[in-house]
DNA sequence: TGGTCCCGAGAAAACGTTTGCCCACCCCAG
DNA sequence: CTGGGGTGGGCAAACGTTTTCTCGGGACCA
């Protein structure tokens, strides 16, 4: 990845005069001192806290910064104490809710500790992840990076290498970075115990991606329990991407099977909205004709028709953790020690398996 | 807002002792020039390609920084630049779909323009939005405020005075600086006129934040054509707040309602999309005995069962050319001139107030 | 051939902050 | 009264980069 200085000419034009005034910079930690009467040292100790000296001077120094509306540069700063007091956070890509609920958490966590949030969305390729790796890099004291796929390992580790890295999504042991993953398997055995205890014989599961290892290991998981179910039960997989389109098709694809399913597994909920969707134009009744579960218990599930069973995921709690241990590794400037964290699932049952609808808001 | 130090320390352990390491880093430009036998100058012109000189060093230049995996330290270049390629992103709130596409937009084209973004999601009130920006000022050139309410004003016209600002959701002229504003008035409009189109009658409307000037241009308009409407037509509303909960506690006041209602425009997807759960369980059909319609479209919209009928608004492109003006801001330095800009929306027409549910997927 | 101009590239200052080192002062004890 | 320890606070270097000023050399034109 070639460095490339930022770009503020639009690409239509770039033969464009480099502009010309930038921003006026506020008081600075000179202007603070003068006015107090003291110097810089004094003034930039005082307002870190490491000087145990004089209230007065300190009293006057933190009244004269506040009434000046001083705020340090941070590029001068991250110089001289080589951290940058941000964080990077590198998305495969933006959407739906989980993102958001995702962000949250991360936000949450950050902003208490005053640390500020890079955030990057558009790698969908190890090789993306390593350009916005790269974009970034000086500008942030650590990654938290959510995993594009499986494919990732190589460039998680040559990162992790040069700052602290935790990973969402996929177990970055090997790559020297503590992990957090979701308890996958937990949710979908969950889910496909539930289905059989209910009655239902003939599953169909909608898969994510091959390459997305939460998705795998739903999958997984969800055929473990069918290999020691009873001999009269069938399952029949459809591939999905957790997208809307894919699960659409999927959807469809089933529906054309030869088969007749009485119960659907999506691995996500944006898939099992979906399937719902069709089922209903399909004229087929939700729980009754055909069971339905998702995966992620995104907010809305409740309040789809039927009520979504699906396995809940404390998404916010998920970036909260994620965060919190990459602030830790941080502080300990160690080189983020190898670790898996497991992050608890729970099936929420609703009325998409089970016909009593009154529990709608359970 | 005092000044507070990056606090990398949890907060639970407050005296820990500071990091003693921080991260190593990268190959300064000093180690390019030396290992090219040249002058730091030149690697920064030439990198900066400022430079029309010599081919056969520029290439050399270039191949070293390369080989070395030179990136500029970005605080040093902010220093002396006084630019930091950065731009800020104040969000009120992360909630739903809405912000992930909306960051998806602003994402998309930073991207390419080589900018990064530091995002915040903690204000809910015009206090909070002004620590926020003292947060992150010497951090970024600019502000991409999404407005918390229109309480906002004095705040954003003291951001505006010291870097460029665009503002999304109010109209911000008066503050000095360009805003992007969806057509809310013509959404609502749009809805009004399609449910009386549709012969419904007895109307009523669940409201957003008094505060949200989305919410209020929603409601004015969609109570402006009620007000030119035949005499039989009534219209009542009910208090939300564009949450979850909110939607549940209008909808189920709406059913108590003495009135029998047979239309429900809720002023988000969010509380629409409650409002159809809740129907469902009063076993009210839709849209039969009752039309319902939101605003947003978020993608599950035409998903719901019925598919909802809801103003469709282009949010990646709303914050993609939010994104634009303030990059375009930026780089005039000029102190963003007023202006608004006006979203385009459309009616989705779906399943909701129309009965033929043939047309799942429009 | 001599003068002029241009172009490539280096030296050095400056940006704002932190921090190690040092000094001066004060207080207390001998 | 003097010496020592402790403490408040200043000086100056250093961080990595950009940019202005400068100079040397080569080309071109008369």
């Amino acid at each position: 990845m070639p460095y490339r200085p930022p770009q503020y000419t639009p690409a239509d034009n770039p033969t464009a005069a480099p502009p010309p005034i930038p921003h006026a910079l506020g008081p600075t930690i000179t202007d603070v001192a003068r006015e107090c009467g003291v110097s810089a040292a004094t003034v930039s100790r005082i307002l870190n806290g490491q000087h145990r000296g004089d209230p007065t001077t300190r009293g006057r120094v933190q009244a004269t910064a506040l009434r000046l509306g001083y705020v340090p540069h941070s590029g001068a700063r991250s110089l001289v104490t080589r951290r940058t007091g941000a964080l990077g956070i590198l998305l495969p890509d933006l959407f739906g809710e989980f993102f958001s609920e995702f962000l949250r958490g991360i936000d949450d966590v950050s902003h208490e500790a005053g640390i500020h949030l890079l955030v990057t969305s558009t790698h969908a390729d190890p090789e993306q992840l390593r350009a916005a790796a790269a974009a970034v890099r000086g500008r942030v004291d650590g990654y938290l990076i959510v995993a594009p796929g499986n494919r990732a390992n190589a460039v998680i580790t040559s990162l992790a290498e040069q700052l602290p890295v935790v990973v969402v999504g996929i177990d970055a042991r090997a790559c020297g970075a503590p992990s957090l993953m979701i308890d996958n398997a937990a949710g979908a055995t969950a889910v496909a115990e539930h289905a059989l205890a209910r009655g239902y014989r003939h599953l169909a599961m909608i898969t994510g991606p091959e390459t997305n290892e939460d998705a795998v290991a739903r999958r997984d998981a969800f055929r473990a329990v069918f290999a020691r179910a009873e001999p009269d039960v069938t399952l029949t997989e459809f591939a999905g991407d957790f997208s809307q389109d894919s699960g659409w098709n999927a959807a469809h694809t089933m529906l054309a099977h030869p088969r007749r399913f009485d119960f659907v597994f999506a691995c996500n909920d944006t898939m099992a909205t979906i399937a719902l969707s069709v089922l209903r134009d399909a004229g087929i009744r939700v729980p009754e004709n055909m069971g339905v579960a998702g995966f992620d218990d995104l907010p809305m599930a409740r309040f789809l028709t039927p009520p979504l069973t699906t396995v809940h995921v404390p998404i916010e709690e998920l970036g909260r953790r994620a965060m919190r241990t990459l602030i830790d590794c941080v502080v300990r400037g160690a080189p983020s020690r190898s670790s898996v964290e497991l992050i608890p699932t729970t099936l929420a049952i609703r009325g998409s398996t089970v016909p009593d609808t009154r529990r709608a808001r359970s």
